[in-house]
DNA sequence: TAGGAAATGC
């Protein structure tokens, strides 16, 4: 930055307080900041030419400017003033630090007038517009700072200290900055906040009287700084602190006792904290907002606060105006009171309001409770609709004298909002006439951004055919207003996520390319620099859901699912269920390994869970298809996680089917550790049950089922064995869906058969016995896997032959439970072929099973296969049996 | 430095 650019910045930044508007203010904005950032090598161009200095009043106006803001989000503001507050504390620590003593430099710190109250106040305000960050300790820090510093330095001997003291001293702008940054946090914390701001109140009030107490001794000549006063300012503030807290009719009544303390200082003569119209109005808002069954009792209160009112009114001179927002605020009560007689109590707050101050006369705030009122709570009836948008309509038509009441879309809303959420048949009819009347009434009466974001969003829930044709015309009739300059019809992301959520889930054939329409207007608003049009993640979330919804699942899709997801700032637990969605399909491994890298964060982060039941099953799920035994680890550690935060919580995440998965995870592990952990997952549940916790959640026979997979891997029959007893108590015990059924004992024999156990044989043939036992009866499942098991374990000659006989064993009680199948015959050849070692025992085995299954009619595709791998001689001579008793589809 | 309005995605 040269040192015109500079001399360019000062003159531009000394006209910015005059500036107004958005768009300005960001200019100016900008201009002071990029003076400020480059100020590091101003100083250092000042260091050379003694000339060009940065003072305090320059950073104060950029601060200001960016403060003043109001299109960017609170906690940018805060940031960038805290950025420019700190260069500027940095600047003056160094100056000060090189004044002391070193007067080699004429345009060193000496004359610079450093950090200043005024730009602590606006930091404070600053803080105050970042919702959702706690910023109170930062705020009160700075306030005992400013106090600290200036103590301090009025103890100096240095006239240029005590100077410095009294321009960094805290002032009422400073306090009453602190106690508005409590109340904007005051939002429904139940009053923590108000009393916060309270208490600064009391401490405000301590100070005033101690500076009083010191006179102007403290800081040299410059003791304007001693004075500190409270004024109605201070307490209206802690008024709106208790009216925002959430806390109902305590909080009110604390209000009023604030406002009834303003009221006594007043008479005891101090009249600049005596209340003014808006203390009475802040008061009655709280009263606004108490639990329903304390509204009966709101009402009366600030019908009283208005007997003060009216009072105090008499001795001031408030205007109509001035006191039109109280009354308003009183009718606002009265409405949400529902009483029968609302309309009547209203008509007599406007006479009330009349008669006592000469002037005053009704406005659309008080038009929009009188309309209120007419058409009542529980939506409205097709007269009261009538009567309500006529009387709108007369009162903002315009007459020889102008209107009645200014036109405002606000009392239209209103109305609006309870003809959809009233149940006569025809509210979409009237709300198509009330649009209609809007737009015949003009100027700031046309449909606004509110308007239109009701009359989509109730499309949007309707099951009307043709919604989102309606839906898309309102869309396009709003973005022409806002083109011809309706700012109040400025689009924001709602309402094209509405009409693209409508669309996507639309039958009609024209979806597609409108919601591609719909996307591109959406970018075109973004570049317009329309701000509160940014695809956000419930737009996201809707053009993923759109791709993992298509069928068949493609690589494709799934890539740009990938992309997006890559591409997205705040990516939640909604992406995530339709990411995993549709790599499921594609790649469960890699699904896996998003559902594991998706629950570590969420583990191991402090923030609140995100994590909803649909969500969390796909988490699970993924992570049961996996067959890492890292991922099945994070199954249980998962659960476990949800389970203690729902104790917490009383949440409704887990159920027995998500138990279910943590066990299906650990069978498809292929660890020798699985079974282990499987049972131990499962034993501290059972535990916990039979000790008596009636509460504790229990997987089902599915889960059941996968634990008895794992030991059947482990080939360890004996605990399979214990489980199916558990099971059976439980059962017995009340236990819904626990049962073991014909399942379970294939679960076992499935990997049993798979091991390579050299037992597996006599283990199966243990386990086809206890089925029979238990069941009565085997299945065609069950029995072949016991079989498999036969033909892959047997390794030496006796081995071999004690697999036989076990084969045949199997083979006689399957054939006693009629649970041979086609299978079963090819399992039994090929299980006589591969353990015998010459042809005359073979074909002594297998030509009575082929006769057997060739009169059963069960020779299949297996039995062939097996066939053929006889050698010829074998293969001819059951060739002859074969063709003379099966019939050709069968050999198919 | 007060006061009246709306809402989307698995």
């Amino acid at each position: 930055m040269s040192e015109s650019d500079l001399a360019k910045s000062r003159s531009f930044m000394s006209i910015a307080p005059e500036m107004e508007g958005t768009s300005r203010a960001r200019r100016c904005a900008k201009c002071c900041w990029n003076a400020c950032t480059q100020e590091g090598r101003a100083t250092m161009w000042k260091e050379k030419n003694h000339e060009v200095v940065i003072d305090a009043e320059m950073y104060n106006v950029c601060m200001s400017a960016w403060n003043g803001c109001d299109d960017v989000d609170g906690e940018t503001i805060a940031r960038r003033v805290r950025s420019v507050m700190t260069r500027m504390e940095e600047r003056w620590h160094a100056s000060r630090r090189c004044s002391g003593g070193d007067d080699d430099d004429a345009g060193g710190g000496g004359d610079d007038d450093g950090a200043h109250r005024v730009g602590y106040n606006i930091l404070i305000d600053s803080y105050a517009k970042w919702n959702d960050n706690d910023s109170s300790d930062v705020v009160e820090s700075i306030l005992a700072n400013m106090n600290a510093s200036a103590d301090d330095a009025a103890k100096s001997d240095d006239i240029t200290e005590r100077a410095y003291a009294s321009r960094i001293r805290p002032d009422g702008v400073t306090y009453n900055s602190i106690m508005n940054y409590h109340a904007a946090r005051a939002y429904a914390d139940r009053g923590r906040s108000a009393q916060r701001a309270e208490d600064v109140l009391l401490r405000m009030s301590e100070e005033a009287s101690k500076r009083r107490r010191l006179g102007g001794d403290v800081d040299g000549d410059e003791s304007s700084s001693l004075h500190l006063r409270m004024d109605a300012t201070s307490f209206n503030t802690v008024l709106k602190a208790w009216g925002k807290s959430g806390g109902g009719m305590n909080a009110a009544k604390r209000a009023e006792s604030v406002l009834r303390t303003m009221m006594r200082l007043r008479d005891e003569g101090h009249d600049d904290v005596g209340p003014d119209p808006i203390s009475f109005s802040t008061v009655m808002g709280a009263y606004s907002r108490v639990d329903a069954e304390d509204l009966a009792e709101a009402v009366d209160r600030a019908m009283a606060l208005l007997d003060d009112l009216e009072a105090a009114g008499t001795t001031t001179s408030w205007s109509g105006e001035d006191v039109a927002p109280c009354y308003n605020a009183a009718a606002n009560v009265v409405v949400r009171s529902g009483t029968i007689d609302a309309v009547e109590r209203i008509e007599g707050l406007m006479n009330r309001m009349r008669g006592n101050f000469a002037g005053a006369r009704p406005d659309c705030r008080m038009l929009t409770s009188y309309v209120a009122a007419h058409v009542g709570g529980d939506g409205s009836d097709d007269e009261s609709f009538r009567r309500g948008k006529g009387l709108l309509v007369e009162m903002m038509t315009t007459r020889e004298a102008g209107p009645e009441i200014e036109p405002d879309s606000i009392p239209f809303n209103v109305l609006l909002d309870r003809v959809l959420k009233g149940k006569s048949p025809n509210r979409m009819k009237h709300a198509d006439e009330l649009m209609d009347a809007m737009e015949g009434i003009g100027g700031n009466a046309r449909p606004d951004l509110t308007t239109y974001s009701m009359m989509i969003g109730a499309l949007s829930r309707s099951t009307m055919e043709d919604s989102e044709q309606k839906a898309v015309d309102h869309l396009r009739s709003m973005l022409k207003s806002y083109r011809d300059g309706y700012q109040k019809a400025k689009p924001d992301s709602f309402v094209f996520n509405c009409v693209i959520g409508m669309l996507s889930r639309s039958k009609q054939s024209w979806a597609d390319n409108v919601i591609y329409r719909t996307l591109m207007a959406m970018e075109s608003q973004q570049k317009k620099g329309n701000t509160s049009v940014i695809p956000d993640t419930i737009t996201y979330n809707m053009v993923i859901g759109k791709l993992a919804q298509t069928s068949p699942a493609t690589k494709e899709n799934a890539k740009k699912v990938m992309d997006i997801l890559k591409n997205m700032e705040n990516p939640d637990i909604i992406t995530y269920t339709n990411v995993l969605k549709i790599q499921e399909k594609v790649n469960p491994q890699k699904a896996s390994d998003i559902a594991m890298s998706y629950l570590e964060r969420a583990i191991s982060s402090s923030d609140r869970v995100q994590v909803d039941r649909l969500g969390f099953q796909s988490l699970l799920f993924a992570l049961s298809r996996s067959c890492s035994m890292e991922h099945a680890r994070m199954a249980r550690k998962a659960w476990e996680w949800m389970e203690k935060y729902e104790k917490a919580k009383k949440g409704g995440v887990l159920d027995s089917n998500l138990c279910n998965l943590v066990l299906v995870a650990y069978s498809k592990a292929n660890d020798a550790m699985a079974a282990e952990e499987a049972l131990l997952f499962l034993s501290e549940r059972i535990g916990r049950y039979n000790k008596g916790d009636r509460t504790v959640l229990l997987p089902t026979v599915v889960g059941f089922s996968a634990t008895l997979v794992s030991l059947g891997k482990a080939n360890r029959v004996d605990d399979a064995f214990r489980l199916l007893d558990i099971m059976n108590v439980l059962h017995r015990d009340g236990i819904p869906g626990i049962e073991p059924d014909d399942g379970c004992y294939t679960s076992i024999l499935g990997p049993l058969a798979q091991s390579e156990a050299a037992n597996a044989a006599p283990q199966a043939l243990r386990v086809v016995k206890r089925m029979k036992e238990d069941l009565g009866s085997l299945s065609a499942a069950a029995l072949n896997a016991a079989i498999n098991s036969c033909a892959r374990t047997a390794r030496d000659a006796i081995a071999k032959r004690k697999a036989i006989d076990i084969a045949f064993i199997l083979f006689h009680l399957g054939r006693e439970s009629g649970a041979c199948d086609d299978i079963t015959y090819g399992l039994m050849i090929r299980t006589c072929i591969r353990l015998t070692d010459d042809d005359d025992t073979r074909i002594k085995l297998v030509e009575p099973l082929f006769k057997l299954c060739a009169k059963s009619g069960l020779v299949g595709r297996m039995v062939r296969g097996e066939v053929e791998k006889l050698n010829n001689g074998l293969m001819h001579q059951i060739r002859v049996e074969w063709t003379s008793n099966v019939k050709d589809d069968q050999i198919l």
